[in-house]
DNA sequence: TTGCGATGTATCGAGCTGATACATCGACTC
DNA sequence: GAGTCGATGTATCAGCTCGATACATCGCAA
């Protein structure tokens, strides 16, 4: 339950909040609606939850199709455990959320913290993007430095890769800094649910509306 | 070795195709030339480096600072371990990079192979190219039927990330269009050696000129 | 009724990471 | 010249993650 593991957690426990769901869309959820920038498998995910029951954060409810005492998951016709926020789960999901140290805004935690910005403040959130955009800007300037180090040296090819890695974090800078911005309008009004309209584009094509 | 330490052998031996290296070296190289996209741990580069002396595709030239035949890299005053690429080596690089399956496009390699572009012929480059571009449209495919099946069950952050996520994948996509065009482009003239001015623009900025 | 793909829980080997240990070197300070 | 510090350099390990896989049921269509 360390670095890596605590993304999931906090995912999880973010998940369940919204309503009770067993592993299979939990896993689902995690891989479609965050999933962009994370993934996470089986291996992870079970043990992760049987981690947070003994913890006390989730409680199974386990929908038996069979009233056999004898069933075990496997045994059972069909053994869903859903799973439920705790009390405390619910706690320990604020107390994440609160944090704002630099652990939020590394490259593993910021996308799952971000999926999550509706259900925290402002003042968090700010926090939250300023860190990140620091971080990015430390990260230009390294390459930057780096970059003029080397590029005598390095084939075009190479050149052309870091060239277009930078231009990625330029963007994302980019974007922080609306979002940031957009944030800051928000600012004395009714406590809003989202980014104001940073981005007023038009959808994905509606000709795609399968719903399958 | 399999999966990811495939990327990992790739980039050591392409590397050591250019001079002969120690691991500390190789490891800073992979990190910052290479590293914007991947990091690799001293813990992965050991191992790897001793299995592909095992496969004789490196051998050692260990520079001994001490002649006493009982010195052992940790005795020893100063015992860096310099490898080289055998002919075994050399050969089997060439065989690795004139692959052009699936492997090639996938996120985890793309990046490598692009970095060693410059020792290809155009053939493989457009075929690693156009792969990687159409799993990525394959990407924005889903990630578009996901987005109409979900859009009205989201948060406005989670929308917003997806977005952003799907920006990002289409920006890539013109990235390698334009690749692509600037491959076409050289056909028939002379064998380039890397991507003919598709971006002209600036390089980062001269006021950072520190050679440190 | 047979086959197939989605749903669902669960585990395992292989591999990677971050941390750490140990040791030398050059440069700098006091 | 003694002490400190960061870079150089090799190496290992616990802990964690992933892809693959196993097993079982369900709904559906040919």
């Amino acid at each position: 339950m360390s670095r890596r593991s605590g993304v999931l957690e906090f995912a999880v426990l973010g998940l369940l909040r919204e309503a009770p769901m067993h592993g299979y869309e939990l896993r689902k959820r995690l891989n479609t609606s965050l999933g962009v920038f994370r993934a996470f498998s089986y291996g992870s995910l079970y043990p992760c939850l049987k981690a947070l029951v003994q913890q006390g954060w989730l409680a199974e409810e386990s929908g038996r199709a069979s009233d056999d005492p004898r069933a075990t998951p496997l045994t059972n016709r069909r053994a869903k455990i859903v799973y439920r926020l705790t009390a405390e789960g619910k706690e320990r999901f604020e107390e994440l959320l609160a944090q704002t140290g630099p652990d939020a805004w590394e490259d593993e935690h910021f996308g799952v913290r971000f999926a999550f910005f509706g259900q925290t403040s402002r003042d968090v959130r700010m926090r939250v993007l300023e860190g990140r955009r620091s971080r990015l800007e430390e990260r230009l300037a390294k390459m930057r430095a780096s970059m003029a180090r080397t590029r005598e040296k390095l084939d075009a090819y190479t050149l052309e890769l870091q060239r277009h890695g930078m231009e990625s974090v330029e963007r994302e800078v980019r974007w922080l800094n609306e979002l940031i911005e957009s944030e800051r309008e928000g600012q004395g009004q009714r406590e809003q649910r989202g980014p104001s309209g940073a981005h007023e584009r038009a959808g994905p094509d509606p000709s795609d509306d399968s719903t399958n």
